[in-house]
DNA sequence: ATCCCTTTCCAAAACGTTTTGGATGATTAA
DNA sequence: TTAATCATCCAAAACGTTTTGGAAAGGGAT
């Protein structure tokens, strides 16, 4: 392969003449670079990224550690949601990506900060990471400037972004209540997420602004997985069939609970009024179409792209983003019969 | 950051005996051996890839171009899905992915080829591409090992991964004629793609089977869009209100024509049998839940990675997998009215 | 005492860049 | 004429590894 050394000979100078004319620098002159440029496209010269890197210590390349990068995550397209928009957001600042394959069984012989170091990336974006992940630990530890997706970590160098929750799920209570709904319970997802707890939080605030009992045999725990919500939402609503809607913490979840409810006779929206969060693909296409509440998901990606880039350029001392959230009315909810 | 050097200094051996201390030659003393671990791991050393990369000349990295890893690309989760099966199969090989992010702008200025090169990435899989991209043909003169995600190109150093598209398509028909329909239409992709015209070819190899007649006019293009697709069946359906089933070359297509019969009252399945081709998760879901031909992505990806290996490592002449598909018989399909 | 293995180590070169700190000669200002 | 400035170039060091081709020392066999 074509090196700068070979443009060099070719053209009877140095290697720094060539290196500097194929960098814009202006102590070499015009006739020089053009013969140079030429000679460089003649061979097909390409640099060669690694030696650059070597030397002037930065790779132009951010990690990506996300843990729902497996055949089961792809039933909602959150990661990838957020993947492209990562990718928009470094492709237009020329900044590659590269996936770390964190398996199982390699996140035990090689820590989150040995793979960071090794690839010398300059920051990583994490997803997907649960609150008990070994991985965590590391993040607060190293100072590999890292940006995490809906986990709440904030130092020097990390920083984080998520949606308001707490906010989306009093939208969606909100909905409810105005939609004269009074018994409300609650499907969550499972208590050591972040989001659960805030989304938790958005519901019981909800509940209090409406001025409506909160009953903790009505919050249940459905792990974000369809057929566990399934599972969870048909003990609910045979232990307590005065439940008139309920408030689901993920879409998948919520396609579970319609499919609880239809096993037991109960039609949605009229007699059963179902709340998702997310709005994955899946949410608009399902019948009944799901009401939901939105996350943009590619604007989290873009944004988490846009706050690494930001701390390690040290632009700027922010280290949260906060996306708006947006509910969705469709056909999972009805006003209740009078 | 640490290097090999200060471990020398720390040790007092040369950075030679250092470096094959670690990488586990024999030529070095137990005793030196452990010394220079345990010093390693002190001062938390991990070996700089930049640098055993450009003297050793492989990175253990494959480079990965997609062309669907855009906001709209979303709705299908196939790019996702492969990519998962990538992700698989490279971490379990110890290769890291790189995402090249080939915005249009950036496609201009720097070829295929420069990229893999500048990157140094090992080999490529490039997916979602088009017939007449610019890409394509730089792909066969470039000698850099490539894998195609269903785009038939075969050489020294590429090779590509698909399905059985002609049978797939004809499995469709099968199913359809078995279920009495004869006047069978189907919804193509576009001209380009090698997969449409696979897919035409099956459709017409099952019609010749069943003794049915292909009309032509019964043959449209619905360009893998669904709104399009719904535009041109529902054309298609007033024109010729005696077609009866409809074979589409997509699942997102499949749902545009579910949607156009709906707009002209005509029920699926009762009043009109549509297969599609994919199986997304979305065909599972959507009411009535879509009969297609599946296509098992995370598998395509995985032997795409495979390949593209075997081929970097020249473990084996073989150029080409053929992943099979499986016809899913759900609910838009149903025999014909006597 | 000599020769030949083994074991254990190392100096130096190489990978392909960028950057530093001038050097050279020509031009301009005094 | 001399000094200062400018335009153009370059040698060498540096980045952090791996690999090559020995060297040195110790132990056995003869």
């Amino acid at each position: 392969m074509a090196t700068i050394k070979d443009i060099a000979k070719l053209a009877g100078v140095s290697v720094t003449t060539v290196s500097r004319a194929l960098n814009g620098y202006s102590d070499v002159n015009a006739k020089t670079r053009q013969r140079i440029e030429e000679i460089a496209k003649e061979i097909e010269y390409s640099p060669n990224s690694l030696a650059r890197s070597l030397v002037m210590n930065k790779t132009k390349t951010i990690g990506l550690l996300v843990s729902g990068l497996t055949r089961e995550g792809a039933k909602d397209n959150i990661v990838f949601d957020v993947l492209t928009g990562i990718n928009e957001f470094c492709g237009a600042h020329d900044y590659d990506i590269v996936l770390f394959n964190t398996t199982t069984s390699k996140q035990k012989e090689k820590t989150y900060a040995q793979l960071c170091r090794e690839r010398r990336v300059e920051g990583v974006i994490v997803q997907g990471i649960k609150n008990d992940d070994p991985y965590l630990l590391e993040i607060f530890d190293s100072n590999i400037p890292c940006v995490l997706i809906d986990v709440p970590v904030e130092s020097e160098t990390a920083g984080y972004v998520t949606t308001d929750n707490v906010d989306g799920s009093m939208k969606a209570v909100r909905h409810l209540a105005e939609l004269g709904h009074e018994n409300i319970a609650m499907m969550n997802g499972h208590g050591q997420a972040f989001v659960s707890k805030e989304r938790l939080k958005g519901f019981e605030l909800g509940m209090l602004e409406a001025d409506l009992p909160i009953r903790s045999e009505w919050i249940v725990n459905g792990e974000y997985s369809e057929s566990k919500a399934q599972e969870m939402g048909l003990k609910l609503l045979t232990a307590y069939p005065e439940v008139t809607a309920v408030v689901c913490a993920s879409d998948l979840m919520a396609l579970g609970v319609v499919r609880a409810a239809e096993q037991l006779g109960r039609k949605v929206p009229d007699q059963l009024s179902v709340t998702g969060y997310d709005d994955i693909t899946l949410a608009s296409y399902v019948t009944p179409a799901l009401t939901t509440v939105a996350q943009d998901l590619f604007r989290m990606g873009y944004s988490a792209a846009d706050l690494l880039l930001s701390i390690l350029h040290q632009t700027s001392e922010e280290r949260v983003r906060l996306i708006e959230n947006e509910l969705k009315i469709r056909n999972t909810t009805k006003e209740i019969k009078q």
